[in-house]
DNA sequence: ACAATTTGCGAAATCGTTTGCGCAAATGTG
DNA sequence: CACATTTGCGCAAACGATTTCGCAAATTGT
């Protein structure tokens, strides 16, 4: 069943292909007429286009590829990368863009699934899922010269990087000074992989707040935990030398799901022994028991203003490398209490 | 930066660009030293090949597309289609496919999103995540001849459509007789969108058990409820008429989560008043409170094979559309206790 | 009515590959 | 040594679009 092509149209109506063509892109060259005639003849033979053969010619895909963190870890257990990913598809639908994902496992596999899509031209662009310490990929879009975007705030000259973020320091003082207004003076800070760029500015958020607020971080209460056992050993570590904060600002919601889950099995109440706050809002914190109090971080929209910059810039380079921040809201449910300050 | 050509090598090398050609596929044609030469040429060149143009030729893309199921409902927030997501880009990345994913909203955008694939040649094939009844993508997609598979069970004639699927009747089935089993004949059944063969085929297998059990399935017990409100109203209309179960079979974990904080606010407690047992064993299971007895539904492999029968299929295809069943293995946790049967 | 524009469309080159065919050199056969 | 085969590679035609250039017809101006 071979496909119909641009020279069949222009056989059956009686033009050439470059005028099929000229009407497919709609050039005012054309006269009305003609353009009738010709779209009519196109739907009857149910002609479409060959991506391959114009992407070809105009050098161009239509189609961002999206780069994921490592996948084996919990890059995609976590509702963050399928959020993001909605938000990124909506703009590219809208945009009549294509997506296209890593697929590798890997650091080492991913970073080679984007050096064969970027110089196979598989894509106009990219959409760096992440920012992490140490990362080879970012380096090397950048001087490839193919148009990027980083969700999260890239390391390294951010000038010459286009960005979209939250402001990720302000959110965590923001969510750190919440619990202190509750009356929180312990206040630990939990986040999961140190080595990402989330994790650092969440930290410095938590502690400026501290230091703003004349509360010591105790180093015992800044821990990275990234799965369920490491979680347990600390709670119990914690209630066992009777060290447990009042109050925990936990980086993401899947942990703060984990903690809730290791408090409970110690007997500590949420929120009468311990307050939580959590980061990113998604589904999760709703249905968590008790739900969370949530900062969201508009993940939705996070990914749809970096596929929006993405393609503006593939549409239109620009000279200067814009960054975007989404304000973050806090979202205030059942796990967070006011606490009397009895002695100190 | 013009990117280099195969002629460019070619010329550079002193052989034909149809030489270079055969390098790259390694033809058999093409002794030894040749090949050498011309891949030092193109390693120092920085040659890479451009696939659009590859693909033009060979009318192939090595990529294959998959459908979501409408994101903007909980598609996406449940941890249901990253996972499958993740096995399926398992299998491409060992097999070097590419991956491109739909990015409609509406059934009626995604339909449309498959047909520009299709046509436009975009894909070598296609992976439907979903199975729905009155779905338009599956029979456009047969009439199409382009390669598929469907992940579920497909309505209509299953021969003709591959798929990979669990034995969903059969684990619903299991799943019922394990909390009657521990005692309770009160059970009921909630599952999420009903369109959707999953929640049949699992409710089919609750049905069974009931009554291979002689226990009446209280039309009261089988619900189908999507969002936090209508599970708050169900809870709360069963527990006012004092018709509250014993047990849940409930067909997901995210509404598992839910009906779990549902009940808690009605001070009722898991597992010791109510037991619940639920489907796909994702993390969420893990870290619910108290962490939820599920079935594990092996949504990875359900990606992974689902990948390897396209794949298969697009590279030497069958006559006869086979479909592999995962297995499905019961996860034992704490949502369910053993109850006495007191009166009856 | 004739030159000057403008409008509408077609011819052909091009994008970067693959591949069928053919030709020369190398090898094998008797 | 003459002839048949095999081996190794180049030529040129696809693949299905876009785009530059130019030419004829239609329109305008005087």
């Amino acid at each position: 069943m071979m496909a119909v092509t641009i020279k069949d149209v222009a056989k059956q109506a009686n033009v050439a292909p470059s005028t099929v063509s000229r009407v497919i892109s709609d050039s005012p060259r054309i006269s009305e007429k003609t353009k009738k005639k010709v779209r009519k003849v196109m739907e009857e033979m149910g002609y479409y286009i060959n991506h391959n053969a114009r992407n070809l010619v105009q050098k161009s895909t239509q189609t961002i590829g999206i780069v994921m963190k490592n996948s084996t870890s919990a890059s995609l257990h976590d509702p963050f990368f399928p959020e993001v990913l909605r938000g990124i598809s909506a703009y590219c639908n809208q945009q009549d863009f294509n997506i296209s994902i890593t697929t590798g496992e890997s650091e080492e596999a991913i970073f080679n699934d984007v050096v064969k899509m970027v110089q196979g031209k598989r894509v106009d662009g990219l959409i760096v899922s992440y920012s992490k310490k140490d990362d080879k990929v970012v380096p090397y879009l950048v001087d490839s010269g193919i148009p990027f975007v980083v969700v999260g705030k890239p390391i390294g000259k951010a000038n010459e990087i286009m960005s979209v973020d939250n402001d990720n320091v302000q959110a965590a003082k923001e969510a750190t000074e919440y619990l202190i207004r509750l009356g929180h003076q312990k206040i630990g800070f939990i986040s999961e992989q140190p080595d990402y760029e989330v994790s650092i500015a969440r930290l410095t958020g938590y502690q400026q707040a501290m230091q703003l607020h004349q509360l010591k971080p105790d180093p015992n209460y800044v821990r990275h935990v990234d799965t369920k056992e490491p979680m347990k050993d600390m709670v119990e570590e914690l209630v066992d030398n009777n060290k447990l904060p009042t109050g925990f600002v936990v980086t993401d919601d899947i942990a703060a799901l984990n903690l809730l889950l290791c408090l409970r099995e110690k007997n500590i109440s949420v929120p009468e022994d311990v307050s939580i706050i959590s980061f990113n809002n998604t589904i999760i914190s709703k249905l968590a028991t008790p739900p969370l109090t949530s900062i969201d971080t508009q993940i939705y929209q996070l990914g749809y203003e970096s596929a929006k910059c993405l393609i503006d810039e593939i549409k239109t380079p620009s000279m200067f490398k814009k960054t975007v921040i989404i304000p973050t809201i806090i979202e205030e449910r059942e796990s967070c209490k006011k606490i009397v300050a009895l002695a100190e």
